[in-house]
RNA sequence: GGCCCCAUGGUCAAGCGGCCUAAGACACCGCCCUUUCACGGCGGUAACCCGGGUUCGAAUCCCGGUGGGGUCACCA
């Protein structure tokens, strides 16, 4: 068997899509899983629409996913240059061979001719697909003349007329397209760029890519592709597609449907393993009960006959679920530290911060993280331990301070918190348990009321952590705002 | 519309002719744990798109229908 060669090639175009990374992902696996290679090509040849942000913005997606690669932009390789625009030559000499071989000829029509001849056709009813062939058969004289108006030719690939491809494709199976029913199709822009099917064909071969794993719409384009490969004398790479990623209408993902680009996860907390683990089990599954999978199991068991041909519904649930999972196994450090710019932008604090209030902060994040579904949402669980004053959350808070034994409760709580000059969990414990038997009530009769005059809320994380955290002098005066029903 | 792909619960999915009175996960509901909420544990509701074949036997194979999706650019 040839050595793995696989690659991800995007286009510069735009924000890094979640299907692009999750194609970027099964490449990426599938070469590590063989102990192959992984190449990053981009491929720029939409010169209108490609920037380099966007490009750098798709690397450090890559690298921040946790996908490293061993070709490529940026570190280069034997077969690069990597950028097509930075391939052109080569493009150019292959084209020349194509011409010469009467394999594409130069096509003199305008986009303006092509839309209305498309038009028209479409006036009629008849539904058009691809070129009519008018320069088909130019002579040099046509040519000569054509060029003499200004006319800037394009190239176009000669596709013969009653073939039929097969393209073999490792989660498809066998797939047939009728030549007829493609049309020829240019290869090489009137301003010498060429286009994707002919750029990526030569980049392919020249790269010695062995497999394409790619999304299912380009599934289409793969006839086209076969032709080239063909005309030009060289072998295909095997093909795999991958389904889509749909959106909750069952449509192709798109912004519509909420956030689609990589970098929006990241900004909302959402950890790179636990996306990288989702995206894996949407269209791949292992087979067995698990779901939860760092990068380093995945790359031990992926393979691509394990990969669905069904479309697969982004469910932002299970995502949701699955960062919650993450956030709540990994090192408090590094959630905590991932926390601070949401806590930060939300104003409630502000760095550099001392080591006395990052533990302090690593105590809040590890009440916190019980609710979270991705790190953004911390700011909505946090305030009653950064607010100066408390404020009533639910109504039912209200109603239990009203209740009759509170000022009693509140009255000797408060009076051994002041009298205790360090508050931990364990006094915490220690002191309601005291405040039961000198009041003579119990249970949810002091729990209830005290975490409502500590928080506003009669619901929240652990009452005796709470009051370690907010500390001594914060739980006195917080008892003594609901006695003086200051809140 | 032409061409192409796909079809198991609301969602992700296991299943690749008998082990299926169909796994697991998310979501939902109940119970337990707990001072409360969450986490966690236990349990529950819920699916083979339809119609024909093939076969002793079909969720699994074949054909047709229906439904969904993709693609038909001098975008990738």
């Amino acid at each position: 068997m040839l050595p793995v060669r696989v690659r991800f090639a995007p286009s510069p175009t735009g924000p890094f899509h979640i299907g692009g990374a999750r194609s970027a992902l099964f490449n990426w696996l599938f070469a590590r899983r063989y102990g192959g290679t992984f190449i990053v090509r981009i491929e720029d040849t939409d010169l209108e629409r490609s920037s380099r942000e966007s490009e750098e913005n798709i690397l450090a997606a890559l690298r921040w996913l946790g996908l490293d690669w061993d070709e490529g932009v940026e570190v280069g390789g034997p077969c690069g240059p990597y950028r097509q625009t930075e391939r052109l030559d080569l493009y150019q000499r292959y084209t020349e061979q194509l011409l010469r071989q009467k394999d594409a000829y130069r096509c003199y029509c305008t986009e303006e001719e092509l839309a209305a001849e498309r038009e028209a056709l479409l006036a009629k009813g008849e539904l058009t697909t691809g070129y009519l062939g008018r320069c088909r058969d130019l002579s040099p004289e046509d040519c000569a003349r054509l060029e003499a108006e200004g006319r800037k030719p394009a190239i176009r690939f000669r596709v013969p007329n009653n073939d039929v491809i097969v393209v073999k494709d490792l989660v498809r199976g066998e797939v047939n397209f009728e030549c007829s029913g493609i049309g020829d199709f240019i290869i090489v822009k009137s301003d010498g760029i060429p286009t994707y099917n002919y750029a990526v064909v030569v980049d392919d071969h020249t790269m010695s890519i062995s497999h394409v794993i790619r999304a299912e719409e380009h599934l289409s384009n793969t006839p086209r592709q076969i032709l080239l490969f063909n005309a030009l004398g060289w072998k295909p790479p095997q093909f795999a597609h991958v389904s889509l990623i749909l959106g909750k209408d069952r449509s192709k993902m798109s912004k519509r449907h909420g956030a689609t680009a990589i970098e929006q996860y990241q900004e909302k907390g959402y950890l790179p393993g636990a996306l990288v683990n989702f995206l894996a089990l949407l269209g791949w599954s292992p087979g067995g009960e698990e779901e939860v999978f760092s990068l380093e199991q995945l790359k031990q068991q992926f393979s691509l006959d394990r990969v669905a041909k069904s479309p697969a519904v982004f469910d932002l649930d299970k995502l949701n679920w699955l960062n919650g999972h993450y956030i709540r196994q990994a090192p408090i450090e590094y959630v905590t530290d991932l926390a601070i710019p949401f806590l930060e932008k939300a104003g409630y604090l502000t760095t550099p911060l001392t080591p006395e209030r990052y533990e302090w902060l690593k105590a809040v994040v590890t009440l916190a993280r019980e609710y979270l579904g991705c790190l953004e949402d911390i700011t909505d669980h946090v305030g009653i331990y950064f607010n100066d004053r408390v404020e009533i959350q639910e109504a039912e808070a209200r109603e239990v301070l009203a209740e009759s034994q509170v000022p009693a409760v509140l009255t000797a709580l408060r009076g051994m918190v002041e009298a205790c000059p360090e508050l931990t969990g364990v006094e915490a414990k220690a002191m309601l348990k005291k405040v039961g038997k000198e009041v003579g009530v119990k249970g949810k009769q002091i729990f209830i009321p005290v975490r409502a005059a500590l928080t506003g809320s009669t619901h929240g994380p652990d009452l005796n952590q709470v009051m370690a955290i907010l500390g001594r002098d914060k739980v006195a005066r917080r008892l003594a705002d609901a006695l003086a029903n200051n809140i």
